[in-house]
DNA sequence: ACGCCGCGTGTTAGCGATAACTTCCAGGCC
DNA sequence: GGCCTGGAAGTTATCGCTAACACGCGGCGT
């Protein structure tokens, strides 16, 4: 009684039978609607024109039976995945919300184009990039987090497959990148506070590890903060800063120590914007009465602080979206194959004012 | 001259060549092998014994042309398409470095089976849970951040695939879960607090929107905590907090001019470490001396705050460890469709201390 | 009236793997 | 010596879809 038939004829399905869903084909699609499998398939991309009782009747069927073209099989048959592949960095000392946001950005914008997202961390490096491409995993590659001498261009140029980088490396032939202007907006900082009277001011930049290993927007940052400080006859001092209180604490000992002490900061690290606030809190330092406070971050994070701070936009989202739309114009042939740099924007929140004398 | 044949010939390519690498297929390898194309496939996969001289005679083939299985093609043959899919929240309440790290160690840990990680955002909802299965673009669904009633169990439980989801619904039944014991963790934190003599705690939670929707985690760890303190004997309030400096001030307020103010603190909510901390430093109360703070929260942020923080760790690179785990179990056939709580592990670093009489 | 054009569809040859079925051969056993 | 066994490798059907090619038919120009 205990080993009936049924109970045993189930109990003896091979286990991988357990999860193979028996998926519904275009053949059965076609059968349904009477036509032939291409009809449907016409049909769904549009290739070639079909008559609308033929279209209605057809897409009638494929929602009755709940068809899905096979992801596989349209792949090997088409030489189109539909598929991004995304690399994102693996760094700790970078923005993870900022990165996340310029992820989410991308997977929203992809599935606008029927794009999927593949993930892929930097720490495979260039090989992953070999297996994504030579195994038709992607039809085109996203990379963050690019650097100046960047180990990965000749890799990338060498894939045959689109790539789009976010990030300015040193050599940029035949690749398209976007990125913010950060030497732009690094002259913004500084004009913005030299308007308001400010003639002593510094620079918070990202730890010394980012400047070490040649982090493109961190030296494109500065290089714009320092040429329009001289433009403007501002005395500017830069400082990498470590992300940790002990490191924030040096930098500002020594700034606020000087002969002329600064009255701007411009923050291009995120990471210490809510300590930096504590620490002139505790310093007896008002903002912006006594100090100016302007950061490099994403509009949330200035809002969030003890005080809002007037910053220059990190346009994670925005970058996202033109990094996908790059990726799509290349697999639809036209080659934009440049550095697209989006211009700063710089919002003022409060934490600027003019000098008091 | 200008338009010289070469040149001509070169412009007129269609775009669509551009990007379409020839790819070494199964059969140039096993021509070049000397055998047939299964004995490759066998090699690969090592389905059936190979002789060694066979073995190294194709190994050598492949590495020379650089040959990768298309994986169009061997998911189509093979029903596999070695891809995960992870469903990413998309709330912007919920800690983003948190998410981050259970996202990277999701894609390391898949990589360590062989297996590529295609990233979906939870806003796509159920529909988008159907296209992936139905479509064949992944074997397994990973689910982050579930609520209590999961509006996507259902689906997800009719999919027909491997499901894991992080986090704990109501109803659990044939679906594998994995979460940190967060009623564990609740009762440790009360605990460890009365261990210290504590008599009167707060628990500083989550905005009341995560507790509004349900979010499984913070009600198991709010009844953890409550739980033990009845036990204990400790008098114990419990707060939600929006993370804003107005939303904490007013907890502050609140809790520290009770007739018996708090003597210790427990934080769940990541969002207001930093500005608690700034906070009580401003209003003169000395941590661990004055007031204890315990927080809930990755190692890595609870050092970074200017007292390092006792805190109950956020295993999230454990979590995404097991979870790819028991994705690959359930895809091997062995099914331990079950609720796997990990242990809470409380580590003390200097911002609790017993109370001052 | 003839042929040509172009629209709407059907037919079918791949795409590049996998794996079920064969085949071949060398030993061992009676 | 015939027969069975089992290891090693070849043959080929198949996966589901796309797109090149083929076809019939009505209208139109000459």
């Amino acid at each position: 009684m205990l080993s009936s038939p049924l109970w045993t004829a189930t109990a003896i399905l091979p286990a991988r039978t357990y999860y193979d869903p028996r998926m519904v084909t275009i053949a059965d699609v076609a059968r349904a609607a009477g036509v032939s499998p291409s009809t449907v398939s016409y049909v769904l991309s549009g290739k070639r024109s079909i008559s609308e009782t033929t279209r209605r009747r057809v897409h009638h069927s494929i929602r009755k039976l709940g068809y899905r073209p096979n992801a596989g099989a349209r792949a090997l048959a088409s030489s189109r995945t539909n598929v991004l592949a995304l690399v994102v960095p693996m760094r700790t000392d970078l923005n993870v919300p900022v990165v996340m946001q310029f992820v989410t950005a991308t997977v929203a914008e992809a599935r606008s184009y029927d794009h999927d997202v593949l993930l892929l961390t930097a720490d495979e490096g260039p090989e992953g990039l070999h297996r994504v491409a030579a195994s038709a995993l992607a039809d085109a590659i996203i990379v963050m987090d690019v650097e100046a001498a960047e180990p990965r261009v000749p890799v990338l140029r060498s894939l045959g497959r689109p790539v789009v980088l976010i990030g300015v490396p040193d050599d940029t032939r035949d690749l398209a990148c976007v990125d913010l202007d950060f030497t732009a907006a690094g002259s913004d900082c500084v004009s913005h506070l030299a308007d308001l009277g400010h003639r002593d001011i510094a620079l918070i930049g990202p730890s010394p590890a980012v400047y070490e290993r040649g982090t493109s927007y961190a030296g494109r940052f500065l290089r714009g903060f320092e040429q329009t400080a001289a433009d403007r006859g501002v005395e500017a001092e830069t400082m990498a800063c470590v992300p940790t209180y002990d490191g924030l604490r040096d930098v500002l000992d020594h700034l606020l120590s000087r002969r002329r002490p600064v009255t701007g900061l411009v923050v291009h690290n995120e990471a210490i914007l809510g300590p930096l606030l504590s620490e002139l809190a505790k310093r007896g330092k008002r903002v912006p009465q006594d100090i100016s406070v302007l950061a490099v971050c994403p509009p949330d994070l200035a809002e969030a602080q003890s005080v809002p701070l007037s910053s220059v936009d990190i346009p994670a989202t925005e970058l996202g979206r033109l990094a996908v739309e790059l990726a799509m114009h290349q697999l639809g042939g036209l080659a934009e194959l440049d550095v697209k740099l989006l211009p700063p924007r710089l919002t003022a929140r409060g934490s600027t004012g003019p000098v008091v004398a």
